[in-house]
DNA sequence: TTCACATTCAAACGTATGTTTGAAACTATA
DNA sequence: TATAGTTTCAAACATACGTTTGAATGTGAA
């Protein structure tokens, strides 16, 4: 047992540097050796303290993942402590927070672990496919059950469908991934500011959720 | 000049191996041998045909890229000759039939090039970052433009911010990279018809673009 | 059939990958 | 200061990568 702190700070370094450029280049993209010099220590380190490549990118993850999922259930649990009946737009706005208090606070992740949740969506790695769900599944059942009592006129897989939309959405406009500056040059919604996402995303999604069921 | 049946066969047979492999695998994680095993050539074909790998991946997108966008601008232009005033729901109607449109018509690319874009908005390589927009900025000024008609109570970037959101979840949830799936063990959302998911989406996206300003 | 060209192929190219090694350096306790 | 355990380090490991080579094969026109 050492924990001393400077091998705290060697792994803990190795993981700053790995959450930035796994986001930015992905895991395939993310050589070893990129991660270590970025983290200014020796190409061994990565090994010594999380066993392999594999091993690294899950505790990435880990790091981030309990905090997080804290958050969003102490912000529903809250809610429906304030709330007998809390409406669509309460439910979006708990979430909402959740996400903007997780961007704006570095000890949590900050915006680069948004990012990396968005990138997951589409690049899944066999390591997530079990963890996530694990720690994950109780928030959206949580949030998903909230959406069920405020909105009876839908069915449980319209609601399903409409909080999908929602993250979808939700997490691509916080990561910055924008969707559209891939099609255009300059596209006008360029603000990074996650206030300002929050702001044009409420009406949007609650409107979205609220809407009469299909056909 | 051959263009000899085989020859073509061979570079479309990689074209259809690659734009598989490119949507389960990114291209980093894609290997030349991979592409050239499942397309049953020898390796050497890529370079042959596409002068690099990266040659490839812009030929995998260059023989989708316009015929959607044909599509795309063939949709609106029938809409607003049929329509003098047409309505978010109308325009939305356009959009997502297109998206339909790609998705069930192999010879466009099917579901699989849907999968790509989709992937592509969160793993940009420097290849599509001038040949998207080139091509796609007319078709997102044109249905910017039709909606900031119909919705003459939003600002230009309300709109434009609204549409990011639209694409977002519309991409998202034809691509089938289910948000939720990275949660949940059994998501309720697994549905792939892309009829029924447009039928989901739509009555959310039209409330969601026409809801009142933020604010 | 001949010939020029297009296409295929097995093999090898140099480089980069993730990982392992074993010794050196450091740290804390006695 | 001596000693045991932790951490760092340069170097090398085997393997996989994208790419190139040069000969073999196939193809269509003269």
């Amino acid at each position: 047992m050492a924990e001393s702190a400077k091998a705290q700070e060697t792994s803990v370094r190795i993981l700053d540097a790995a959450e930035i450029l796994f986001v930015e280049h992905g895991f395939d993209g993310t050589s070893m050796r990129l991660i270590t010099q970025s983290a200014a220590v020796n190409i061994a380190a990565v090994n010594y303290y999380f066993g392999s490549k594999d091993g690294l990118y899950r505790a990435v993850f880990e790091r981030r993942t309990e905090p997080f999922a804290k958050l969003t259930i102490a912000n529903i649990d809250a809610l429906e402590r304030e709330k007998t009946a809390p409406g669509a737009e309460d439910i979006v706005d708990a979430f909402i927070k959740s996400a903007l208090q997780l961007g704006s606070d570095p000890a949590l992740g900050g915006l680069t672990f948004v990012k990396l949740l968005a990138r997951a969506y589409v690049e899944p790695h066999p390591i997530l496919k079990e963890s996530m769900p694990r720690r994950y599944g109780e928030v959206v059942r949580r949030y998903a059950a909230a959406l069920q009592k405020a909105l009876p006129h839908l069915s449980e897989t319209e609601v399903h469908w409409r909080f999908h939309f929602l993250t979808s959405a939700m997490f691509s406009a916080f990561a910055g991934n924008n969707v559209l500056r891939l099609f255009m040059e300059q596209p006008k919604t360029n603000a990074r500011d996650p206030m300002q996402v929050s702001r044009m995303l409420m009406p949007f999604l609650v409107a979205g959720l609220t809407a009469p069921a299909a056909n």
